[in-house]
DNA sequence: TCTATATATGTGTTAATGCCACATATGGGA
DNA sequence: TCCCATATGTGGCATTAACACATATATAGA
């Protein structure tokens, strides 16, 4: 696993991304982000709950609760326009980081 | 300036790689993160020293005092054979968590 | 000459974040 | 029956970088 600092800042984005196309709810998306990374992101489930409610109390996301007969109940949560535009500046954000620290560190092609 | 959290853990490599060619000051050090990646990545000194510290603690970088007539006196920090492991260590983590993070959130090409 | 700025290092406090341990609850397979 | 995967949640802790503040010197400009 990466080192604890290094994904600092991610979840985030993370998070926002994975609900961009359809809602999802908190298990679905940890269990998301570590396959499709192929484990190189993981993330305790324990950490991500509290970062949904932050996201969904500034207004990125929205949850919403789904009983179904036979399952535990699960939270749904959505991009709202806001989360959206924010995802939008995140990724821009996020791409200048990786140039810029590979301007200086020089990341790439190690 | 970038998103507080996001830059966190890049300080380390940062550094490292600035010293990894020839010893330098932490005022240099500094300055150079923001020049390098064109004011994307700003450092505030009262941040780096402490860094620096950690870093010499745990053998990573070697510091010594230079003094020189009409200059205040500097501590010129140089990369040790440990130091120059674990660098290349972080840049293959670094690059790996790059991917990990396109490959789930899409950052690159947004 | 006085003053402001860049250089250069340092300390103490605080906020943010994610880890970890722990807790609750249900469905399914061995 | 027991364990595991699913699913959500809480409280305490460690790490880190920001920020405010402090000290000291060289240089440029008013």
């Amino acid at each position: 696993m990466l080192d604890r600092e290094l994904k600092r800042g991610s979840t985030e984005i993370l998070i926002l991304a994975l609900v961009e196309d359809r809602p999802r709810h908190g298990y679905e998306i940890a269990k998301l982000i570590e396959s499709r990374s192929d484990g190189m992101l993981k993330f305790h489930v324990a950490s991500l709950y509290p970062t949904l409610y932050r996201l969904e109390k500034r207004g990125w996301i929205k949850g919403r609760w789904i009983e179904k007969a036979g399952q535990r109940r699960r939270r749904y949560y959505k991009l709202t326009a806001e989360g959206r535009k924010v995802l939008a500046a995140q990724r821009n954000t996020w791409a200048e980081f990786v140039v810029a620290l590979d301007r200086v560190a020089r990341i790439q092609n190690a």
